[in-house]
DNA sequence: TGGATTGACCGTAACGGTTCAGAACCAATT
DNA sequence: AATTGGTTCTGAACCGTTACGGTCAATCCA
């Protein structure tokens, strides 16, 4: 395949119609009105343009007249590889990647660098709004998105006020899911969650760190474990709750790990992520616990991985959620009071949550 | 979380030099060049700018005036949810995600509506260039990218004569792993691939389909087995070739069904991608056929899932191959002559792959 | 002391389009 | 003959910014 004469020809709009002897308004619109000229002016038009090695409307020009990108800009908290290796932003991006495609709009990935806290790459990006997925109340490439003059949609977290959002219930998914731990007859549970804040603190949860979570998403699901336990007379304040910054299946099981080995009587062990369980399932796998006979392990978010595992969780539409991002975006420009979707959620029984043994099962066998 | 006074207020650069007494030019600088102004000025300039809700600088209006965009436009050939499922174009994705976040380049998803011919999208993507991953050489986007003056590199397929790609050898790949099962005695083979052009043909392939794909890289790998096949005196134009227009296990599979169904004497059935395979896999199960003892089963690709099916492949480098995308575009703008990046691949043995049971067997057992 | 240097700021000219209110022209209607 | 209506094309005003080449006063150096 022949590679167009590529030579780089500064042919512009109004230098074609010098060539031309027309108006630039008459070029204009033979690319963009072609009914408000003759046909055969307009043959004449693309044709010499091709002649001259004219690509046709630059984009940004255009985009500088008429105050549309025609892209939707996303930023995530995380690097953009990290978005392309967890299952649940794997589901939102491709939901909110076919919103963008059905309005026709780009989706543009906004660069974040984690380690310098360049916010640049926010103001850079020429995007007619913004979807923000899941990143801490204090970003300062959040609050770098919110000072630009375009709509913004939240997915997950924060709540920011007067901004439209998407998400779930997550206190409520949980402590549903709490509840048939109870219902089962745990009472002394552990607990494994993602990063609570922009620093890293791999290891225990005090109280007050739980409460003041930048992730409104994990603040919400302790808080809803903590609505579960509390009814039932559980004193949520010595309940271990462990965290870890890397959200990866290897740090669910080193979390599970410091876990039991700071409490082996613990019978259920409750990770804030599918991904984490896995990691609290293979750890468990180590010790030579079988789950559930010997423990319970519960996971959130229903990805594959986690149902071929037969986990039991608590399932969210994460496709659904992108989808939903992307059309309250594009949908209606600027409605007077923020919006605020919230989707089902779905417990999802699974295999891996059973009645805790008694100690003497425990001691001496079933 | 409180939100900024968010009037639509049309503060530009001009009104606020206005009303600062200043110049344009200083104001600009303000934003990009603070040490061409006084501390106490510049403290100023960003104090009022806060005042009157300027933004800073439009994003838009800056890369008409820069003629720099800040991202690299991504074409694809599926819908773009398309590249969220398939594992290995995940993998290119991440790499070349990576490549634009360390150069701080946005990375634009460019629409792609697969219905229709439409490539405005490309025409109004504003992009400092394009990279264009997996499409047929007919494709019009292509071409639409093309004839843009910014510069492209072209990942996979096609060759297209003056742009820079990065790839693999894919003959060669093939080639090699064809040799493996030739020397564990196969002969009589069926072939399972992808889509060969962008019509549908769910079904056998003739010959002169498969010389003429317009996917480069199918055309490649079905052209590397002819190689090896010819060598050993089969006669490549007997060996039946089924084509799946949808790139799916499902496909993998019923494509398998329409080869064993149609010659139940094929001692392997080699597949040009992973998921392809591992759809065989699944229908060899389903007939009852153990492998590799009764069939042998080939993909290509090396993703995760074929590893964990044990599956014998062709690795390649996907994520290293967007990266390599990425950074040959981030490079160096306009280079003289094209250039072309050709990674590594690597034979994984796997255990899919054994001799063929000979006819006795096959009646009677081993 | 006088010429060179430096720091701080400014004016103008792009950058490459789109848009909208008409002008010019012609044919058909009143 | 004047009016109307429709097509086709034009002129000029933006869109919001940054690049470039200055000016001007203060400072420096010998």
């Amino acid at each position: 395949m022949a590679r167009s004469t590529h030579v780089r020809r500064p042919a512009t709009l109004a230098s074609l119609a010098a060539e031309l002897g027309v108006s630039r308004t008459t070029v204009s619109n033979a690319y963009n009105r072609p009914d408000q000229l003759s046909p055969e002016l307009r043959r004449r038009v693309l044709e010499t343009a091709r002649r001259l090695g004219y690509p046709g409307p630059d984009p940004v020009a255009r985009s500088l007249r008429t105050r549309k990108a025609g892209a939707v800009g996303l930023l995530l908290t995380e690097n953009l590889s990290y978005a392309f290796r967890d299952p649940a932003a794997l589901g939102f991006l491709e939901g909110l990647a076919l919103a963008c495609e059905g309005a026709g709009q780009g989706l543009h990935l906004v660069p974040v660098n984690p380690e310098r806290e360049d916010v640049a790459a926010v103001h850079r990006a020429g995007v007619d709004g913004f979807v923000v997925y899941s990143v801490p109340d204090d970003d300062p490439h959040l609050a770098a998105v919110l000072s630009r003059p375009v709509p913004t949609v939240v997915a997950d977290q924060p709540h920011v006020e007067g901004v439209d959002r998407v998400g779930i219930d997550d206190r409520a998914a949980i402590t549903a899911l709490a509840t048939r731990l109870i219902a089962l007859g745990h009472r002394r549970v552990g607990v494994v969650c993602m990063r609570l804040a922009r620093d890293r603190n791999d290891g225990f949860v005090t109280v007050e760190r739980a409460d003041s979570a930048h992730f409104h998403v994990q603040r919400a699901r302790l808080a809803g474990l903590a609505d579960a336990f509390g009814a039932v007379g559980v004193d949520w304040s010595r309940v271990p709750v462990v965290e870890r910054f890397d959200h990866s299946v290897g740090s669910g099981a080193s979390a599970t790990a410091q876990l039991l080995d700071a409490d082996p009587h613990v019978t259920a062990v409750i990770c804030t992520s599918d991904i984490l369980a896995l990691g609290a399932l293979a750890e468990a796998r180590r010790r030579g616990l079988r789950v559930p006979q010997d423990l319970t392990v519960t996971g959130f978010d229903g990805i594959a991985d986690a149902d071929r595992a037969g986990l039991t969780t608590v399932r969210q539409p994460v496709l659904e959620k992108g989808r939903a991002a992307g059309k309250l975006l594009l949908a209606s420009p600027d409605p007077t009071r923020p919006r605020e979707i919230v989707l089902e959620t779905e417990f999802v029984p699974g295999a891996t949550a059973a009645p805790p043994r008694t100690a003497e099962e425990r001691w001496f066998g079933p």
